[in-house]
DNA sequence: CGATGCTGACTGAATTTTCAGTCAATGGCC
DNA sequence: GGCCATTGACTGAAAATTCAGTCAGCATCG
């Protein structure tokens, strides 16, 4: 497999935070990874193929840096994972923030192309679900749905203000501590059941 | 003024709903408006002017049926104006929709395009300080900026929660329940400190 | 009154720009 | 020689934007 596929890929993952996934221009991709337009048609069928590829690539680093604990690193306290998995997209990291744009877009394309639904409901279930679980571990005594609905709030809040750090309107250190207060809401309040 | 310049705007806003900023035509605009396309560059300069009057117009539209109160209803509990400033977003409603969805898009493009940035920062801070005020009324003792902090989270969340609903994930009446539910939290919160 | 000139709203038909997508040709390598 | 990766130079269609006016209304003046 030829390099430059891979870098096409690292390309358009770039070129798509920079414009958007509506935003990227083909022509523009093709210099970006410093190849010409036609290599893209050699690669990837066309523009939507250039996509479809992307974004599973986009998907495969994201599942990389979520699952990718330090190797042997002291196992972290369930709170402290809850915290990171909550934060993962919000980060001052090139790729992060790449991955968080990809994400975004594809959020927001679903609502006008309902094929792309499906998925995104899928990836977002895991994700609740991920939430959940560790919330409960966090609060053994907690029931389930309350479980869920508290991931639901907070994972919905994360969507939220990612949003509105990638658009410029909230610092990512202020996102950061809202998402952790959030937490110690969630906590406080499914302690109390 | 001419009217026209006003059934535009409100044809953009159902263009937007329908294809998203992105996907908005100025042929299919101005057919929509049933208007030349000559028109729209008189009116307003180039495509983006179009989009930067439609997103004060939506903006405006939804201050309307924000502050809009039934004439002579009954003055309203700070809680239930609170829970209702939180869940206008969020109603099975025609315009509520559309001006939702028209947001929605609007919020994501502006992660692109700088220039809709200032709009959307303004906006945003408009409605938080309109929360923080609302939950001040509810809870006197508590602080300025913790009313600030509360206020972003929830419309955060609500922004979060907006866009699941929009893109068919999360039914209308479960966001509700969970923006309720933190709004209890919240409040829970602000009453502790 | 009514002719004259002026203006703002509006349009149809170009013109220009922007893009995705094609293809014949090239160079290296087994 | 045959195969793969690669390119430069195009094409055609779709969009955005501009242009050269038309038309209705309205004020001015003789």
């Amino acid at each position: 497999m030829s390099d430059r596929k891979t870098a096409i890929m690292e390309a358009a993952a770039r070129v798509i935070a920079r414009r958007g996934v509506r935003g990227l221009r083909v022509e523009e991709l093709a210099a970006e990874a410093g190849v010409s337009t036609a290599l893209l048609y050699y690669h990837f069928k066309d523009r939507a193929g250039i996509l479809r590829r992307t974004l599973e690539f986009i998907n495969d680093r994201a599942a990389d840096y979520t699952t990718g604990r330090d190797p042997d690193a002291a196992p972290l306290e369930p709170r402290q994972e809850l915290e990171q998995a909550l934060l993962l997209e919000l980060q001052d990291d090139e790729m992060v923030r790449e991955n968080s744009t990809a994400w975004g877009e594809l959020r927001a394309s679903a609502i006008f192309e309902p094929h792309l639904q499906e998925d995104l409901a899928r990836a977002t279930l895991i994700w609740v679900q991920e939430i959940a679980a560790l919330l409960g571990r966090i609060c053994p005594m907690a029931t389930a749905s309350g479980l869920t609905v508290a991931a639901e709030r907070l994972t919905g809040l994360v969507e939220g203000l990612s949003m509105r750090w990638l658009s410029g309107i909230l610092p990512l250190e202020h996102a950061r501590e809202l998402v952790l207060d959030a937490v110690d809401a969630e906590l406080e309040r499914l302690g109390h059941r």
